[in-house]
DNA sequence: ATGAAAACGGACCCTTGGTCCGCATTCTAT
DNA sequence: ATAGAATGCGGACCAAGGGTCCGTTTTCAT
């Protein structure tokens, strides 16, 4: 019943601000040299309301995150194989590593600066704990294996948004190949040989 | 020749401000939360001092870590087995992981400070790249493993500082358990079965 | 139309990394 | 021992950036 509807602009506001902050992001090199001065800036607004929306400087930051992560989340929840919930764990595992790896490639500025928040890390997150649920449970449903919940926790680790910003960005493997990788790894590890 | 031997007020201080920091890092929980000032107050020397003989506060922790670092690399530089480089790489790779991993818990606050720094990855650091290039070399030399590059990545990627803090740390994962995971996953992943 | 509630914005505050420069300490040469 | 050069010291100082305050403006419901 409380349910208030916002202010038109406020969610003008709120919708400029998480676009000028993707673009901020997504051009410069390191995500630190983004500001918050700079966001409000470019989406033409006082800094109050940059804090007022989102809090603080992570607040927002998580904000822009899941706003471009639920394509994935919802393929992954509700959409057909290989993604979606009606796959086999065999290949659901490799489908889902590769979804998550694909998205960190196309969106790194701001995963970078997601994960380099500093000060609370990355683990505590709701989409993490998703994704690694959701692996870890495809993984312990995969005949032979024992425990998943390290194994999950690890596979994600080799998509850290760092790792590729280091392969992708700063050494130019290309896109391909690292997924190519992932998945020869992913494949290694799913292997029934003990 | 120009091998001009450093003050003794300067190696002192130098001492005092590592063990400063050392002991700050240990004790508070975010790593953030320990400031040059303070880490400058408690080894009793002034701000100044502090920069001078570290450039800055990622040189600061740089320094730091790979004094703490030095016995583990000697011991996989030039130790016995099954460290030392007269081991077979597929009794090595799973060592030199452990040894990394033990440190890792051992030091989690100082790596946790380390890898936090933000604005470069730690990709780039020396101690990083020698790890990377050892395990990438050993795994090349097992038979059978294509291109282990991305794998030595990925293992590493499986002792992030973040990840054993909230194994470890929050989760209270006990460090027999972590190991015994780690190995498990490395042997996966030697494992011959293609 | 009108008044109250919600949002705005930019001046302002505060912490923190990093610098400057006059003073103290140490080393060297005699 | 001592003078003087060189090196190091320290705390006041600066700039940048995250976050807040509050008088003003916009929106909304009646």
């Amino acid at each position: 019943m409380p349910e208030r509807k916002p202010r038109k602009d406020a969610v003008r506001n709120r919708a400029a601000v998480l676009a000028a902050a993707d673009e901020l992001f997504a051009r410069c090199e390191s995500p630190g040299s983004v500001t918050m001065a700079d966001v409000a800036a470019v989406a033409g607004v006082g800094k109050a309301t940059l804090f007022r929306a989102f809090g603080d400087r992570t607040g927002l930051i998580h904000a822009l995150y899941e706003t471009r992560l639920e394509p994935i989340r919802t393929a992954i929840e509700e959409g057909p194989p290989p993604l979606g919930p009606d796959t086999p764990p065999q290949q659901r595992v490799p489908a889902l590593l590769d979804a998550v790896l694909c998205f960190k490639i196309d969106h790194r500025h701001l995963a970078l600066a997601l994960e380099g928040t500093g000060g609370d890390s990355p683990y505590r997150a709701e989409h993490y704990e998703r994704w690694h649920g959701t692996l870890r449970d495809l993984l312990e449903r995969v005949p032979g294996f024992g425990d998943g919940d390290f194994t999950a926790h690890a596979l994600l680790a080799a998509t850290r948004a760092d790792l590729v910003e280091h392969l992708v960005g700063q050494r130019h493997t290309s896109r391909e190949r690292m997924r190519a990788q992932l998945a020869a790894l992913t494949a290694r590890i799913l292997a029934p040989g003990n």
